[in-house]
DNA sequence: TAAAAATACTCCATAGGTATTTTAT
DNA sequence: ATAAAATACCTATGGAGTATTTTTA
């Protein structure tokens, strides 16, 4: 076998076509710049370099091995830097999950500052609701959720990236459209509600149950993802209870009401992330996050 | 900086997740094995493998380092592979001009039986009047000629690889066909004839000075090849002297006739080299065509 | 005869081996 | 208490240097 030191000779000497001037490029003396010429000839097992005691000159084998050699030298010198950056966390693959309303809201923002700050790490986004999402990270297969409480605080580190009200989806030309003042739950009797899937969407399945007595009403679909509520509203089938930044869906059909019982800001999304995690590009991802 | 011997011993063990398995592996103890893992993360710049003394993992970076050093690897073992290919004319690339007349008969077979015999060695095809062919050997741009004489005998070797007719090519219907013996060189008085151009087709040129006495009959064009003349006789504007093989062309319209004067078997084709050429794959094919 | 590569010989750096220590389970 | 990696220390292989020889244009 030969040595990287071995090739690096042979490529001085190909390229000078004289081992005096190639070992004063080497910074070494010309014996052993032949003798580390000749091992690798002996490991390559056919002569590279022909040489009469004027001139050195590459044989058809040496022309294409100096190629080769060169490929091999560039890889060697690159394979470290690229395993410095991915240390640093400047290179490397961020896994992603965000929920469907997070994507609404600040997930085209944050990809693109990502981009800005990180360019050479590859962003890898599923859509997935919360509970999936904390599996898919405890699983590892997702280094960073954008999702909502409950979650494991021992386990997991968060961080709150947004508060936004809780409003009442309605049909355009509801009666309660023309409410003058924001609604009240007294308001929702009788009204039909397209209520949240209890565990998949069990942040705003609880926070209804706790703002509102939802079991006043009747609960006419139960649904996981904010844009299927959207859509059903739009359709006339009841009303619902969804975060303020579903108006950026700009769904036709479908107005939305303050709620007055509800205190502002009550919908939270957080970054989640795994306190062991150990994908540099993440802890890169946090120090963006936390620009302390 | 780093050795491959390194890079095998980081492989071995993020293989093995385990310095005496992997050592092991290595026929060699695990001491001297941790060392140079050790060295390689220095050079490195970064730890690649985590390890507590009860388990060894890789960390991110070490994973991405592991796939270039496998590449390097590969590559630096399949350097030498080419390399003794190439030296044994195994693989290359032969580059191989030709006449336009030789493409008629037996390049194409040729060519067939090279890509077999030498599955590996690519074929540079050039099509060139036997004198630019020779100047391209000169010039080291070519490796093979197929071409006629003459040729400097002191530094190109040759091999005769066809002999042929020469034979008159007339257009179909002439008075010429209807005669019932050999075309004679009287009968060619006052025929206007398509002329080889004296340096670029020197050979047909010499020839038919020789056999023919051309300065009695009127020459019409002034031509280098074959397929040219041949068109210029199905044209009707005249007849011209070429190598039975134009026969293949399957141009209609002309007629191709025995010349009683000339000998059989003057119109040679040969295969020429230069001496001293040292591409592998020329000495390799050298061996196909003398199969002594 | 001179320029340049190869060889001879010396020295030291470093790889590998053995024995031992450290450390976490 | 044990498994496994790290460290200490030794030996020897093999690299680099200096001096010299060989070769051929």
């Amino acid at each position: 076998m030969y040595t990287l030191d071995q090739v690096r000779c042979f490529v001085a000497v190909a390229e000078e076509l004289h081992f005096g001037r190639a070992a004063e490029r080497l910074t070494m003396t010309q014996p052993p710049l032949s003798r580390q010429v000749q091992k690798l000839e002996r490991a390559v097992g056919v002569p590279l370099l022909e040489r009469d005691n004027r001139h050195v000159e590459l044989t058809t084998a040496g022309a294409v091995f100096l190629e080769e050699a060169r490929r091999l030298l560039t890889a060697a010198d690159a394979a470290p830097a690229l395993a410095r950056k991915i240390a640093a966390g400047r290179a490397g693959v961020l896994r992603l999950g965000f929920t469907a309303a997070s994507g609404f809201s600040l997930l085209g923002t944050l990809v693109q500052e990502i981009a800005e700050f990180m360019p050479d790490v590859d962003l890898d986004l599923q859509e997935l609701v919360t509970v999936e999402q904390i599996e898919a990270i405890r699983r590892g297969e997702l280094d960073l959720a954008l999702g909502r409480p409950p979650f494991d605080q021992e386990s997991f580190d968060s961080r709150l990236l947004l508060s936004e009200d809780l409003v009442l989806a309605v049909p355009g030309g509801h009666p309660l459209t023309r409410l003058d003042r924001p609604v009240a739950v007294g308001d929702l009797r009788d009204q039909p509600v397209i209520g949240h899937h209890p565990t998949k969407a069990r942040y705003f399945y609880d926070m209804v149950v706790r703002y509102i007595a939802v079991e006043h009403t009747g609960v006419v679909h139960v649904v996981s993802q904010i844009l299927t509520m959207c859509s059903l509203v739009a359709a006339g089938r009841g009303v619902a209870f969804v975060p303020e930044s579903a108006r950026l869906l700009g769904l036709s059909g479908v107005t939305f009401l303050e709620l007055g019982d509800v205190p502002h800001g009550v919908v939270e999304l957080h970054a989640i992330w795994d306190r062991g995690a150990k994908n540099p590009a993440l802890h890169e991802f946090l120090r963006f996050l936390h620009p302390a």
